[in-house]
RNA sequence: GGAAAGGUGGCAGAGUGGUUGAAUGCGGCAGUCUCGAAAACUGUUGUCCGGUUUACCGGAUCGGGGGUUCGAAUCCCCCCCUUUCCGCCA
C-alpha cells in the first residue's frame, strides 16, 4: 500500500500516477483524513502524558500518607477523555486504512502511460529457428490434439468437479508432470533460485500481505470452515515466508523458486477466451520471487524475465514479451512484463507469463524489511514471475509441436522427463 | 475431536498491580588489551507513531481484542496460535 507520508508530501505526483492507473483519486481524502488523524493524536497523547506523569507520582504520594482522592477522580475524567478521543482516532485510522489498502501501486516512470491493454509496448519477439506463422497443412486445436490423443480431458474434468478444472490423462499427466520439472531445473541449476513448495491453503493475513485482498476478494476460493483460501498463486505463500520479518542486506537479493496449483473463479469472466486451457479455475504454474534491495530491484525484474524467456527457447516456443502500459497494470505493480506465447490454432499470442516489480508496496502491507549498512530498517522490493503457467504454455507446445500427421513431438529438453519423443 | 501446559525484546528466559521498555544469559555493535585474532573486561544495543529536526521531547508496544483500576506484562472475559498426551488417520 502506498506510504502516507510519500503522499502528503506528493500530493500532484499520486494523483497522476492514480489518474494514469485508472483508479480513484484518492488523496483529497486521505489528506483530510490524515490532517485529522494526527490532531487526534496530538490531543490524546498530550492527555496520556499528563496521565503518565501524576501515575508516577502517585506511589511517593501514598508512601507520605498524602489524600490521594482528589488525584484519583481527576484522573478517572483523564482517562475518560482519552477512552472517547482515542476512539475517535481509530475510526479515523480505519477509514485511512481501508482506503489505503484498496488503493492501487503507482506506476514506475519507465512504464508508458496508457489506458487499455491496447497501449501495452512490445519490447521483443523471439521465434525459433524455421517457425513460420502459417502452416501448409490445418493445424487442431490443443482440445482436438487433446481429445484425439486421449490426454486431456475436459468433459471429464466437468463431471469431477465443475467447468475450468483439467483433467490430464496419460502422456498429457506425464507431459504436465515432465514441464513442471524441467522449469524447477532450470531456475535451480541454471538460475539460481532456491526451491520452495509452499502450503496451497493460506490464511487471510498472507492474502492481505501480497494485496489479493480486499480488492480481489471476489476471485478467491475461500474455505469459511477454517478460514483458508486456496492460492491463487505460489505468490502468495512464498512472499509471504518473510512476512514480518527483518532480512539481512548481505541475504538480498533471495530468490524463490516453487511450484503450486493456482485456484481462481475467474468471477464474470465467463464466455471471454474460456474454452479449454485459455481460462481455468485450477492450473499449475512455477512461480519466481525475489526480494531485492531498491536500488537494483529494477535490474532483477529484468533478469528475471530472462529467466523465464530462457524456458521458452529451450522449448523452442514462439513467444513475445509485452512491457504494459499504466492502465494495464495489475492493482500490486510498478511495472510489469507479459510473456506470450504463440498459438497458431487460435492465431495469436497467449500471456503465459508475467513478471512484476511490486516495489515495497506489498513489502508494505506484509511488514518485510531489510537492515541497510548503516542500520537503518527499509522496507524490500518484492517481484514476481511466472516461470511459466503451465496450461497456456502447453496449448502454444501442444499446437506448435503437431505434426501434419496429427502427432505432437516432446520437444528434446523434455524427453529424458517424459521417457518417450512422440504422442501418437 | 478430548485433556493439559504455555505464548514476554534477534534468541533463551525472569517478572511482587505502582519510575518495568522490562532482571539475567546468549547474540549484535563499539572500545580496551593484541603485530593480528581469540579469550577477558568495559560500554552499548528493540520497533512503530507524533512533534522537533543529526543529537531532543512525547506516546504506544510483553499473541490479538475487550474489561476491572487513578494505574495492568501482572487480575477477569473472549479469540488466535504453539507444545505435550490421548483418540482418529494419509
Amino acid at each position: 500500500m502506498l506510504d502516507v507520508k510519500f503522499i502528503r508530501e506528493n500530493p500532484e505526483l499520486v494523483k497522476q500516477g492514480l489518474l494514469n492507473k485508472n483508479a480513484k483519486d484518492i488523496v483529497d481524502e486521505v489528506l483530510e483524513l490524515d490532517e485529522q488523524r494526527r490532531s487526534f493524536i496530538a490531543k490524546t497523547e498530550d492527555l496520556k502524558a499528563k496521565k503518565n506523569q501524576v501515575s508516577s507520582q502517585i506511589p511517593q504520594m501514598k508512601k507520605a500518607g498524602q489524600d490521594t482522592t482528589g488525584v484519583f477522580a481527576e484522573m478517572k475524567r483523564v482517562g475518560d477523555e482519552i477512552a472517547l478521543l482515542d476512539g475517535q482516532l481509530r475510526d479515523v485510522e480505519d477509514k485511512l486504512d481501508n482506503i489505503l489498502r484498496s488503493t492501487p501501486n503507482l506506476a514506475h516512470s519507465s512504464v508508458p502511460v496508457g489506458a487499455t491493454a491496447e497501449q501495452n509496448v512490445e519490447v521483443r519477439q523471439w521465434l525459433p529457428e524455421g517457425f513460420s506463422f502459417t502452416n501448409d497443412f490445418k493445424v487442431l486445436d490443443h482440445i482436438e490434439l487433446g481429445k484425439k490423443h486421449s490426454i486431456l480431458d475436459f468433459e471429464r474434468g466437468t463431471k469431477i468437479s465443475g467447468s475450468g478444472f483439467p483433467l490430464y490423462m496419460g502422456k498429457g499427466a506425464t507431459l504436465e508432470r515432465s514441464l513442471i520439472n524441467f522449469m524447477l531445473d532450470s531456475h535451480l541449476n541454471d538460475h539460481g533460485y532456491s526451491e520452495i513448495f509452499p502450503p496451497v491453503l493460506v490464511n487471510r493475513e498472507s492474502m492481505k500481505g501480497t494485496g489479493q485482498i480486499p480488492k480481489m476478494e471476489e476471485d478467491m476460493y475461500f474455505i469459511e470452515k477454517d478460514g483458508l483460501y486456496p492460492v491463487p498463486t505460489a505468490e502468495v505463500p512464498i512472499t509471504n515466508i518473510h512476512r514480518d520479518e527483518i532480512l539481512a542486506e548481505k541475504d538480498l537479493p533471495i530468490k524463490y523458486v516453487g511450484y503450486s496449483p493456482c485456484f481462481r473463479r475467474e468471477a464474470g469472466s465467463y464466455g471471454k477466451d474460456s474454452k479449454g486451457f485459455l481460462r481455468v479455475h485450477q492450473f499449475n504454474k512455477v512461480e519466481m520471487v525475489k526480494f531485492a534491495k531498491p536500488d537494483n530491484s529494477y535490474d532483477e525484474l529484468e533478469a528475471m524475465v530472462k529467466d523465464a524467456e530462457d524456458i521458452l527457447k529451450a522449448l523452442k516456443i514462439p513467444y513475445r514479451i509485452l512491457l504494459l502500459c499504466t492502465g494495464d497494470l495489475s492493482f500490486s505493480a510498478a511495472k510489469c512484463y507479459d510473456i506470450e506465447t504463440w498459438s497458431p490454432a487460435e492465431n495469436k499470442w497467449l500471456e503465459a507469463s508475467s513478471c512484476s516489480n511490486f516495489e515495497n508496496f506489498q513489502a508494505r502491507r506484509a511488514n518485510i524489511r531489510y537492515r541497510k549498512e548503516d542500520k537503518k530498517l527499509e522496507f524490500v522490493h518484492t517481484l514476481n514471475g511466472s516461470g511459466l503457467a503451465t496450461s497456456r504454455l502447453m496449448v502454444s507446445l501442444l499446437e506448435n509441436y503437431q505434426t501434419p500427421e496429427g502427432k505432437i513431438i516432446v520437444p528434446k529438453v523434455l524427453q529424458k522427463y517424459t521417457g518417450f519423443d512422440v504422442i501418437g
